[in-house]
RNA sequence: CGGGGUGUAGCUCAGAUGGCUAGAGCGGAGCGUUUGGGACGCUCAGGCCGCAGGUUCAAGUCCUGUCACCCCGACCA
């Protein structure tokens, strides 16, 4: 491809809505053009990317005996009810919803569990049809709460997602193992360094469920990795161990104690001179289910934290958030601060983290303002609470098999997740098949996804450097960047053309860059913000039939004969 | 949705206390000089100052509303 007729440009400042790295070289060299919030046009590189990337994840579902399909954007209301999932994501406020001309209700699809399990249960009456795996690349809708990061969040972006269907629990285990195997085999092919980590399912549900993990310090979320590598989870997920808070003794009376303004473990600590682990916190949630809202209260030891992930789990919430003000007086009678477990408002459900389970003679909040309560015990002041794992594991803490070490918090960007969704859908759908004893039995299903256009967002993060982009060559736009230093001078040019054509010959992807009138500065600054794997310049050495060839990683070149650029390319794209 | 902020040329931005015939740099067009790291000179084009009201002799500037976008927080491939 000539660059003097493509559509290929570079801009020199950095547009001020770019935020991260990738967004920011993505459109200065010209992949991506922002037209709303959340929403991006891909140039005609950005395109031939996305189709590299896509390309793989083809070949590799196609290898593990995945079948491609094309679903409908656009969905009807229906059958996102059958599942249950309509009111779910509108009160997420996720879901993209339109009206159509004479009344119905549609949604752009966020995910598309409904279309294939509509499709496959309208088809497949037997065990005899099944497994089946079936996959998509397409464009998906989530009215994000706050897109950001360019590519990274979008409201529309492009994802490949696949739906396993299968007789029994066994089926759906080994057709997952196989989807594992595609997604290490896609991202290594992609040039990308990841973790696989132990996640929570949020809205998709199911049991089992992994995300694969591009490594960057600009991801969006936190992993807790255990020191020998062989324990890796979402901090959503992440369970440790952690040291036994100091002992209470024996059972002491329980009394009130005036604390004017100590609204804070550590205040409380200094005025009572008690380890933080003899406290109990109480925080409040507001729980949101599909069709109410409750006040949650969770008590947690003082020196831990919360995880809303866990706590949503444990009530069945669809989302929880800290309560407001408003909610903690109503819940408490006090001011927020000194909310505690004992006589707690009706209706409040209380839920207690295992770590308050050994406590005795603890500290807590009086829901009396200005107040807490010294020497409290479960069963004697208030009922035994529902004990559940509701902290948040932190780096420092030990992997729940010490022999794994500490955990060590990292950072990265999801790209992919997978589940095993169980009969979820198939259940509320009524998508069933005839047995070998002819009992109809739901479908076993599992979803797999991996967000393509992230992918190549999260490869521009972990690949480059000051001057520009480097792409991995699997998922360069073009191979090769050839050069022509200067297309005024005639052996110049003639080497350029000599060694496009010879490369293009050899199957290799050229951009050339033959503009006239274009100084070398702007070239080479153009070439490098591109940043093709290697770039052929047909320079001042031309005269003697040498070009170089630089590999853009490295920076290392080598001046070659015109004839042996094939080789010389060859050798350095392996 | 809550909090903060910004809308002026294709892009990045400047335009105190209202006086504008609206600017700069970059980018673009033309001519010429250059040609191994965003080169130089001359000339030129380019603006419903986000939108709608209002105040005023006078609004890019003040007020009200509205839309869009960005940042910080709760959601996800």
């Amino acid at each position: 491809m000539r660059q003097s007729i493509a559509f290929v440009y570079t801009l020199r400042d950095v547009p001020a809505d770019a935020e991260v790295v990738s967004h920011r070289l993505l459109a200065r060299a010209g992949y991506i053009q922002k037209l709303a919030a959340g929403v991006y046009s891909y140039t005609p590189s950005m395109a031939r990317v996305l189709q590299k990337v896509s390309n793989i994840v083809r070949e590799e579902m196609n290898r593990q005996g995945a079948q491609e399909c094309v679903m409908p954007i656009i969905q009807p209301k229906e059958i996102w009810e059958e599942s249950g999932r309509w009111e779910r994501y509108q009160k997420g406020g996720q879901l993209f919803t339109l009206v159509d001309h004479k009344g119905s209700e549609m949604c752009l699809v966020p995910t598309a569990e409904e279309a294939f399990t509509t499709m496959v249960k309208r088809a497949v009456t037997s065990y005899r049809q099944l497994p089946l795996n079936l996959y998509q690349l397409h464009t998906k809708f989530r009215d994000e709460i706050r897109p950001r990061f360019g590519l990274m969040r979008g409201r529309e972006f492009i994802m490949k997602d696949a739906y396993s269907f299968d007789i029994d629990d066994e089926g759906m285990r080994a057709a997952y193992a196989k989807m594992r195997i595609a997604y290490q085999r896609i991202f290594e092919r992609c040039g990308l360094k990841y973790t696989i980590v132990q996640a929570d399912a949020g809205a998709i549900g199911g049991s089992a469920t992994e995300e694969f993990m591009v490594n960057a310090d600009t991801g969006e979320d936190t992993i807790l990795v255990s020191e020998d590598g062989s324990y890796a989870a979402n901090v959503e997920k992440a369970e440790s161990l952690i040291p036994a808070g100091e002992a209470g003794g024996e059972a002491k009376p329980m009394h009130l104690e005036h604390t004017p303004g100590d609204k804070s473990v550590d205040q409380l600590s200094k005025r009572f001179n008690l380890a933080p682990s003899r406290m109990i916190k109480t925080i409040l949630f507001r729980a949101v289910f599909a069709e109410s809202e409750e006040t949650v209260a969770v008590l947690m030891r003082g020196d831990l934290d919360v995880n809303e992930v866990k706590v949503a789990n444990a009530v069945g919430a669809i989302a929880v958030d800290l309560a407001d003000d408003a909610r903690v007086r109503a819940a408490t009678g006090a001011e927020p601060g000194f909310a505690g477990p004992v006589d707690m408002k009706a209706g409040v459900k209380v839920l207690a983290d295992i770590s308050c389970k050994p406590m005795t003679n603890f500290l807590c909040g009086a829901n009396k303002s200005d107040y807490h309560l010294l020497d409290v015990n479960f069963g004697r002041d208030l009922p035994v609470p529902d004990y559940k794992e509701l902290r948040r594991a932190r780096a420092g803490d030990m992997c729940i098999d010490a022999k794994r070490g500490k955990l060590i918090e990292t950072r990265g960007i999801e790209v992919g997740h997978i589940f095993q969704l169980g009969t979820k859908y198939s259940s509320a759908m009524g998508a069933r098949f005839a047995d070998e004893e002819g009992k109809e039995r739901p479908f076993v299903m599992g979803c797999y996804g991996i967000g393509v256009s992230r992918v190549a967002a999260a490869a521009v993060e972990q690949n480059h450097d000051k001057d520009g982009i480097v792409w991995p060559a699997p998922i360069a736009p073009w191979q090769v960047h050839v050069v022509c230093v200067n297309s005024g001078d005639l052996l110049m040019k003639q080497a350029g053309d000599q060694c496009e054509s010879a490369l293009e010959g050899a199957g290799i992807e050229v951009l050339y860059d033959d503009r006239a009138n274009v100084s070398p500065g702007v070239k080479f600054k153009d070439s490098d913000l591109i940043g093709l794997p290697i770039r052929v310049v047909a320079g001042r050495d031309v005269k003697d039939g040498i070009v170089e060839v630089r590999t853009r990683r490295t920076g290392e070149a080598a001046k070659v004969k015109i004839a042996d650029v094939v080789a010389e390319v060859r050798k350095r794209l392996e």
